[in-house]
DNA sequence: CGGCTGACGACCT
DNA sequence: GAGGTCGCCAGCC
């Protein structure tokens, strides 16, 4: 197995399928949670590849889509990202208002610190 | 092989 | 807050 989700580690797995991990890491944000593109970027160890993780979301087939949370997937102040419509998805809102996720008429995530889910967070970092 | 393009994000006004 | 600029770099053409 080229990338085991639960053993993804601070090495850089950035091979062929940077997409692929991508969406592994996607699948792994547990239902009535949500993560922001750099938040997955980070947990792969490429903290300026948020761009690509959106880029990775975006070429998801459909037919992979419905087995992957990508509505979970917010960016980083907590709206729903804007598309080529320039709007953000409304189905998007709407899966997630399913989860229990408050999002209102704008996009913007409720309470986004609350319901962020992070990788692996377990560094005992202390928020000063 | 080279140029373009973003489901982003950090910064700056 | 809400806007605009700019760097990022894997895919795609």
């Amino acid at each position: 197995m080229p990338y085991d989700p639960t053993r993804h580690g601070p090495h850089r797995v950035v091979g062929p399928g940077f997409h692929a991990q991508v969406h592994r890491l996607v699948q792994r944000i547990p239902r009535g949670r949500v993560a922001s593109y750099g938040d997955i970027a980070e947990a792969l160890g490429l903290r300026s590849a948020a761009r690509r993780v959106g880029q990775a979301l975006a070429a998801l087939p459909a037919g992979r889509a419905q087995a992957i949370p990508w509505h979970r997937v917010v960016n980083a102040a907590g709206r729903i990202s804007v598309r080529a419509d320039g709007e953000p998805s409304p189905e998007q809102a709407r899966l997630l208002r399913e989860e229990g996720i408050e999002v209102d008429d704008t996009g913007r995530v409720l309470d986004f610190s609350r319901h962020r889910h992070r990788h692996r967070s377990d560094r005992g970092q202390t928020p000063s």
